[in-house]
DNA sequence: TCTGGGGTCCTAGGACCC
DNA sequence: TCTGGGGTCCTAGGACCC
């Protein structure tokens, strides 16, 4: 889906149609913690994107208004009315698909290989990106390739609204001339590490043997060596177990005030572990504390039990007990504060 | 400009077992 | 005197994705 969020509140509220639209982090007149979650194009002329943090498009926003154009509107989150829109989308995609696997809220693949040929799945693409348009008043981005790796490249390749065809006879040309960021798995650091090497393009990275790839990269050198040619076996996953469940807060302040802190960190265990009997699962056996100090310095201590638990008193012991130490001197000798604290369960049991 | 929240997977060292 | 090899589990951190 394109902008999926921003599209959305788009929609929903026709008196803010055109205007440059930011769903994300309160931004607090410019004071705001967090980031932008999904901007629409008109925010995108200003540079505002995702995970942008949310004073930085404040700013851009403010410099928009000084220049005579239009100031940016700045909307919460609303998770809720997001998923059900996308499940009745996902619905759609499943009336011209038997397998589905729903990769994210606002992304899914769909196996078309009973069309028969790309052609048939291409008329089938446009077709559920009309229906989608007609029922939701939403537009969608669609790949369309011989597996999961090229139908994903595919479907940023044209956006918004976009359709882009590529055939197992065309697919490795079409990944030669891209960017290697555009490899799902090379983030921002193998980005920048392959850029001081020189090597910004998918041919550039092709003149390597996969041990070279392997040396650089580790076991997913192997694994970007076939990536890069345009091969990826993974099949469609209709569902999964999830491996643990979490919960952070980012505080407004940064704080070494116990009372709060430890407020906070019990009511963390309730909310997760209400979440982990909601997932349908009996208990877990392993807690994990994340602590994030003033100075983004983030660290995590974990316990795992010999037997498995979901007994609120339990998780909370352990969790505290994880969490002491980060109070200690010989753990944070200069008092710095705490920006946030996250619980995470692991080792779940059904 | 100052960095959310939900996750997954990989690596590396150490303990421990046979 | 100086110590193999194979394996599993736990812990901590980091890269990456949406």
């Amino acid at each position: 889906m394109d902008a999926f969020f921003a599209a959305i509140e788009e929609r929903d509220h026709p008196e803010l149609r055109g205007l440059p639209l930011v769903v994300g982090a309160d931004p607090a007149q410019g004071k705001g913690r967090g980031v932008v979650s999904t901007a629409n194009y008109a925010a995108r002329r200003y540079g505002i994107h995702s995970a942008l943090p949310i004073s930085m498009a404040w700013r851009l926003s403010e410099k928009a208004r000084q220049r005579g154009e239009p100031g940016a509107v700045f909307l919460g989150v609303n998770h809720r009315r997001y998923r059900e829109v996308s499940e009745r989308i996902m619905a759609l995609v499943r009336r011209h698909a038997p397998l589905v696997e729903e990769a994210s809220i606002d992304e899914a693949y769909f196996d078309l290989s009973r069309a028969g040929s790309f052609d048939r799945a291409a008329a089938i693409c446009r077709q559920l990106k009309r229906e989608i348009q007609d029922q939701e008043r939403l537009t969608a981005s669609i790949g369309l390739g011989p597996n999961k790796l090229v139908a994903k490249i595919a479907s940023d390749f044209q956006k918004p609204d976009g359709l882009t065809i590529v055939t197992p006879e065309e697919a490795e040309a079409f990944l030669e001339s891209l960017a290697v960021r555009k490899i799902p798995g090379i983030g921002p650091k193998a980005e920048a590490r392959l850029a001081r090497q020189g090597l910004r393009t998918v041919r550039d990275l092709k003149k390597f043997s996969p041990e070279e790839l392997q040396g650089w990269f580790g076991k997913w050198g192997l694994e970007l060596y076939e990536r890069l040619r345009g091969r990826h076996e993974a099949p469609l996953q209709e569902e999964y177990e999830p491996k643990s469940v979490g919960e952070q807060e980012t505080f407004s302040t940064d704080t070494l005030e116990l009372q709060f802190l430890f407020d906070r960190l019990l009511h963390l265990c309730r909310h997760v572990r209400k979440r982990l009997l909601a997932e349908g699962f009996r208990a877990c056996r392993t807690v994990v504390v994340t602590v994030r100090f003033a100075d983004f310095d983030t660290r995590s201590r974990s316990h795992t039990l010999a037997a498995a638990t979901a007994a609120l008193d339990r998780l909370q012991f352990f969790a505290m007990k994880l969490f002491m130490p980060f109070l200690d001197r010989r753990e944070n000798p200069r008092k710095k504060r705490i920006r946030l604290i996250g619980v995470r369960l692991e080792k779940l049991e059904k």
